[in-house]
DNA sequence: GCAAAAGTGTTCTCTATACACCCATGG
DNA sequence: CCATGGGTGTATAGAGAACACTTTTGC
């Protein structure tokens, strides 16, 4: 696996140039088949997840390195990112994670020095913030990285084991969507071009977690003013079909600035 | 001034023990006078102020770290304290910081050595975690840090000059408390025991920076039940008397679970 | 009695919510 | 025509804002 080792080459060189001790983790949400899911990443020779994450240059700005981790997994730049909380814990590393680097150390073969370097990185405390991006799941490319097999969208509701707090992490971010889902632009970001208000319902309703009055709510978005009705869509099914609409960005985001009220 | 010079010695030391590149701050918020105030430090040579802060221990967790600092600054624990924000810009230094160790290592003479572990210690590059804290302004007792000469409290409508980008987290700490207002425990935490009903809404004026309506204020929380009645605070104005109340933090804790209802 | 501030009542509007009803579509 | 789901109407309850009115206090 020469790849594998000359990645860690890589690493090691880019080692004494990351700000040591501080770490970035992105929650990417992304929507789909009616569900939020995120973006996770399956590490290399174990059944256990992962945040996409990195680690900031000395000489970068630590926004600038979750954007570059986001568009790193996704290929997506100018996404919603947000950062929405900082862990500090002491243990704030477990088992698998030791586990897992020992494995990965075992399939390459480095020099000494080399293995000391990457494992003393990897071994001593970091302090994570958490950044949390809206993406439109059709327009991102999922890319793994160096240390993991598999990128892929996973529903929240049912989320695979995690890694040392990324559990507890995406938990975190979940809340803070919900805190905030009055301020962020949720549909545009989230959502297609065009799309039905049935989708939008559907949206609200995954992000707040309970179940919202149909007539209601698009009497209440349509007042709001930011949707463009666009035709009709036949969906081939017996029944009425639905308009699309999309969205009036220069009203949306004037609303936002106030906040578009939904009480969670 | 040898005291300082035997300060320098011991942050010599502790330095090894600390989290390289990551620092807290915190916003202490306490109300006076109809006024939000937070506490600042003026640094020791110069006419410019600073949120007091610190460094995390490599076995101390953030929270605990930011707690500790609370606690050195106002003698005051088991506090309402809370991270709001994580500053990670690229330029967290500017001259007048520069300018301040310059002349703080002027005024003593420790070793060639200890001089260079701390000047650099001082000049890298810190991400720094922003806390706010809401006191009861009359039971802590302000006390300056090693590098300060007063501690005070300041009004938060009139602050003097702060170093770095100390304005700009004070600014993110009350747009947080506007913000969170509603799940914060505002009044148990910034008040006297006992308090009139104007008290706390100048309080929540203060913070939402905007008139409230007196009569619908007293209904809206008389209503929501967490507060009891107390005698009459006899002013010897010429004018009704007004009762005092207290919070009753059973209902008050319940309550704030679900959020107490100002728009802001 | 008067001024000032506290406490209570009234009215109006706006929103949220529930639910009824009509409309379009394809089988 | 019927089942299904979209779009609109309506009725009611509660919150919020504006403001009038009453009560208490010290001069």
């Amino acid at each position: 696996m020469a790849d594998i080792e000359s990645q860690i080459k890589i690493l090691k060189d880019l080692i004494p140039k990351f700000l040591p001790g501080h770490s970035v983790d992105c929650v990417i949400f992304g929507y789909e088949d009616k569900e939020l899911k995120v973006l996770l990443l399956n590490w290399k020779q174990m059944d256990i997840w992962a945040l996409p994450g990195g680690f900031i240059f000395k000489d970068e700005s630590m926004d600038d390195a979750a954007q570059r981790v986001l568009e790193e997994r996704t290929g997506l730049s100018s996404i919603f990112l947000k950062q929405f909380h900082t862990f500090g814990k002491i243990q704030r590393s477990d088992h698998s994670q030791q586990e897992h680097h020992k494995k990965i150390m075992a399939l390459m073969k480095p020099s000494k020095q080399d293995r000391k370097i990457v494992i003393d990185w990897f071994d001593h405390r970091f302090i994570t913030t958490g950044y949390f991006a809206l993406t439109d799941i059709r327009k991102a490319t999922p890319r793994p990285d160096f240390l993991s097999e598999k990128c892929e969208w996973k529903s929240v509701s049912e989320l695979p084991e995690l890694i040392i707090d990324h559990a507890e992490i995406i938990q975190q971010a979940m809340h803070q969507l919900k805190i905030q889902l009055n301020y962020l632009p949720i549909g545009i970001s989230l959502l297609p071009e065009k799309f039905t208000m049935i989708d939008l319902q559907k949206l609200y309703e995954a992000i707040l977690g309970r179940p919202l009055e149909r007539s209601n709510f698009q009497r209440k978005i349509l007042k709001l003013g930011f949707l463009d009705r666009h035709e009709k869509l036949m969906s081939g099914a017996a029944n009425k079909a639905p308009y699309l609409y999309s969205f009036n960005s220069t009203k949306y985001e004037e609303l936002l600035e106030e906040g578009i009220g939904f009480r969670y």
